[in-house]
DNA sequence: GCCAACGTTGGC
DNA sequence: GCCAACGTTGGC
């Protein structure tokens, strides 16, 4: 099975990639998606060694910031059992098991630069992505390789990268 | 803070 | 199984 390239979205006030960066091992629980389409990328699709770009939403600029590795494979998102979790699901509690999934990422490295929604938007290459299509709110989407190379070239690496 | 887009829920 | 109401996402 060939290596997958994905975007993920998240907040940075929630989860930043510097937030990654800083975690232990640089590695981190993606937990928190309550989307059956991204649950199901992730199930049916995700795998080890998959490449990450890791995009901050409702951010001052929105865009990718860098890139992330996939370390382990869809596995249930216990926060979904945790009443006193943001992301506690009822149905989930009544099941007595969670119906949701994560994957764990570990930083790889942060762009120079950002590469902003807008950038995305107006690159002839980049604005097939389906971050770029409008109402489109899915948190893990599937993107080809040439446009993860493309967004990798357009963001350039941070003195920091290993 | 607004609001369009769109996913989920629940009544029927 | 339809669909209106509701909640959430996320750009602006």
């Amino acid at each position: 099975m060939p290596k997958k390239f994905w975007l993920m979205k998240t907040e940075p006030d929630v989860f930043s990639i510097d937030d990654l960066k800083n975690a232990a091992d640089a590695t981190d629980r993606w937990e928190g998606v309550r989307n059956y389409q991204a649950r199901n990328f992730m199930r049916d699709q995700m795998k080890k060694g998959d490449e990450v770009l890791f995009y901050h939403s409702n951010a001052e600029p929105s865009g990718v910031v860098g890139v992330a590795v996939v370390t382990k494979e869809a596995y249930p998102d216990p926060t979904a059992l945790d009443p006193n979790s943001k992301y506690f699901d009822e149905k989930s509690a009544q099941l007595g098991e969670s119906r949701w999934l994560m994957v764990d990422v570990s930083f790889k490295f942060k762009f120079q630069r950002t590469v902003t929604l807008k950038a995305i938007k107006e690159h002839p290459k980049l604005n097939t992505m389906r971050v770029a299509q409008k109402g489109q709110r899915l948190s893990i989407q599937p993107v080809l390789k040439e446009e993860f190379q493309e967004v990798k070239k357009l963001g350039g690496l941070a003195k920091d990268s290993f």
